[in-house]
DNA sequence: ACATTAAGTGATT
DNA sequence: AATCACTTAATGT
């Protein structure tokens, strides 16, 4: 897909509109790669150095962490587009390794920008450091609120959360995954996923199909914070 | 039509 | 809520 440096513009205009300053924008497209990612690859790993900070134009990502013993996964937030990967810019301004895997979750493109100007355009544009900031508080909301369904909500709590996100970073009521999957991110079992999924579709709030759930009504859209 | 994979169910701990 | 042992349903070849 070859996209023209005129539409990067535009595309980055519509989906982040809050970066505003129109010598930011040109700084942008001038200096930022676009980048396409299939549904399932993996963009960035745990131990990897950080190069480009992901500006999402569309599409969804998967933000996870490593459990500290072994193996295990553990799901922090997913990404849609409009968003920026809070977690890389601290990353890469200590240049520290990646904590964090990202996986596209849906099929994903995202404008790359090199961390070099991180700094700079922190100082140099307002809307930068802005969008940086609160892009940032945003995920340090949304991981508190999983956190404390986490330690003190059901599997049901959790179940419903996980749905609402991800939903909501896909822009789609639809969400594409087997109930085993699910059940991966969630660390429980497929049989528990299916039954709770089940009572929300008696519930009227879902509507299963193969590979699918498809959030219904307003109770998860208008639910963003 | 057959094999494979996803999803549903009930029992047991 | 996990695991097991199935069953049933949907899909791919």
């Amino acid at each position: 897909m070859i996209i023209e440096t005129t539409d990067i513009l535009k595309i980055l205009q519509k989906n982040f509109p809050n970066i505003a300053e129109r010598a930011l924008q040109e700084e942008i497209v001038e200096v930022g790669k676009v980048m396409s990612f299939r549904a399932g690859e993996i963009i960035m790993d745990f131990g990897s150095y950080i190069k480009m900070v992901p500006l999402i134009i569309s599409g969804s990502i998967k933000v996870s962490r490593e459990d500290d013993n072994e193996g295990k996964e553990m799901l922090l937030y997913f990404l849609g587009a409009g968003e920026a990967c809070s977690m890389s810019f601290t990353c890469c301004m200590m240049n520290k390794k990646s904590e964090i895997r990202t996986e596209a979750v849906e099929d994903t493109t995202l404008i790359g920008i090199p961390i070099r100007y991180m700094d700079q355009w922190m100082s140099k544009y307002q809307s930068w450091k802005n969008f940086v900031m609160t892009s940032y508080d945003h995920k340090m909301i949304e991981l508190v609120k999983v956190l404390d369904s986490v330690a003190f909500g059901g599997m049901d709590a959790r179940l419903r959360k996980y749905l609402q996100s991800r939903a909501a970073s896909t822009s789609s009521h639809v969400i594409n995954a087997t109930h085993q999957e699910i059940a991966k991110d969630l660390n429980a079992s497929r049989e528990a996923i299916s039954r709770l999924l089940k009572k929300l579709e008696n519930m009227g709030e879902v509507k299963l199909g193969r590979n699918q759930v498809r959030v219904l009504g307003e109770t998860w859209s208008a639910n963003i914070l």
